[in-house]
DNA sequence: CCCAGATGTAACAAAATGTAAAAAAGACTT
DNA sequence: AAGTCTTTTTTACATTTTGTTACATCTGGG
């Protein structure tokens, strides 16, 4: 599985130099691999050549429509396709969804925000991937006797007890789950909840710990499941798959 | 296989002359060979002699009945049949697509969202040759032994209770069913229910979730089907197919 | 042991969401 | 055209979730 933005290789398909060359360097800083074209002729070969997860698609590209070079790409390929859009394509945007787009993004776009959604796509992708096998999460995160299920957003005690935790405390767990063993900076995690940055004051991290530690059972000045890694982050240190 | 809009042919079947003009030179302006009648008369020999792909027919023609002329199309010929119909002819629609039609518009519409159903249509209908099943839903969309039936708008719950949803009801909730464990932004939402931006101070979108949640019988504080994903939207959660 | 900086956390502040009810907008009927 | 019914949108306020602040506590190095 792929686990590593290194791994994952990007299409970015857009005939404005401009926006190409913005999405390329952003994507690129986020530490993906970035192929770019500036048309959609061969795009189905390409994708299969160069084993591309996931096309940036322009759906105004001049020459091919993008709805169509977007059914063409799901006729023949499990890609994960996000539609750039601009703002007066509203049925664009929900027929290429028909079509089998996986998202979409209108323009004017904030980069950081097309990022999330490429973020969460890959995720979907891979983790549906796996879900049979074992390796990961056929019916959500278990460690300790707890279980997470990540498709409810809850968490159930070795007891049974059930609750729903919020979006923030929920993305939290995950993310350390996700990690075993791994210290996680303040800054990684707040990437991971948030699409924000961490700011040396900011203690917002911090807090949600305490509020997942609390709800864990887990004694703060003896943690089992979240350590603290005093001067660099947080950690966990259950046992998963149990 | 037809893939360039000037292999295919349709015919615009309406009365008014405006209206027709107005629809023969968007198509062809999107580059598709146009026919144009006012009448009915003999559609089912020109259709076939013409080597006609697709219909757009308006329901109210002076003369002969729309529904009547549907169903002598469909019982002679596969072409792709879009009826235009008038905003009151609910159950003219409903009929009109039992009786065979596609797809339907209602007048007024925008001319680009008729341009995209009928690509749409089109790929539907080229595609089922070689793929065989399209992704088309045959009979609706069920979860977790809810039935949701798009045609009727209807929605059957899981003891058989039927209800009628209002249409912002539906789109939302087929949109939600359409993209499960994805996280659907207020914006798109506010996209697939009308052809609308979302606005920041806008709650149009949550009171419409609220809406559908009590009608699902989904707790809002334990919310089983639509999960709300704080600062971001909305999600569905149930297991399609079942 | 003392100190500076880092962490834990309660309490408060701010922002987002849930939802009833009123207002507005359509659609249909007479 | 006026009135009625349905649906949608707005408004207002309760509630939930998130973020900030302040201070207590802890850590590790002199």
């Amino acid at each position: 599985m792929k686990t590593t933005p290194a791994d994952i290789h990007i299409l970015i398909v857009e005939d404005d130099l401009a926006s190409r060359s913005l999405l390329v360097s952003y994507f690129e800083n986020a530490g993906y691999r970035v192929s770019e074209a500036d048309n959609a002729d061969h795009l189905g070969e390409r994708i299969e050549r160069d084993s591309v997860d996931l096309v940036l698609l322009d759906i105004s590209l001049p020459g091919k429509d993008g709805l169509t070079v977007t059914r063409e790409l799901r006729a023949n390929s499990s890609v994960g396709i996000i539609l750039v859009t601009s703002k007066g394509d509203e049925i664009d945007r929900i027929v290429g969804l028909e079509l089998g787009a996986d998202d979409y993004v209108t323009k004017p776009f904030n980069p950081r925000e097309l990022l999330v959604r490429a973020k969460n796509l890959l995720w979907r992708m891979f983790s549906a991937d796996t879900a049979g096998n074992g390796n990961s999460n056929p019916s959500g995160y278990s460690f300790e006797g707890w279980q997470l299920d990540p498709h409810k957003r809850q968490l159930t005690s070795p007891g049974g007890q059930q609750e729903r935790l919020p979006e923030g405390e929920f993305k939290l767990l995950q993310t350390l789950v996700n990690h075993p063993g791994q210290v996680l900076s303040r800054d990684q995690l707040m990437d991971a909840i948030h699409d924000r940055e961490w700011t040396p004051n900011d203690r917002s991290v911090d807090v949600l710990i305490g509020r997942l530690r609390r709800k864990l059972g887990d004694n703060p000045s003896n943690p089992q499941l979240i350590l603290t890694a005093h001067g660099a982050g947080y950690m966990f240190a259950g046992n998963t798959g149990t």
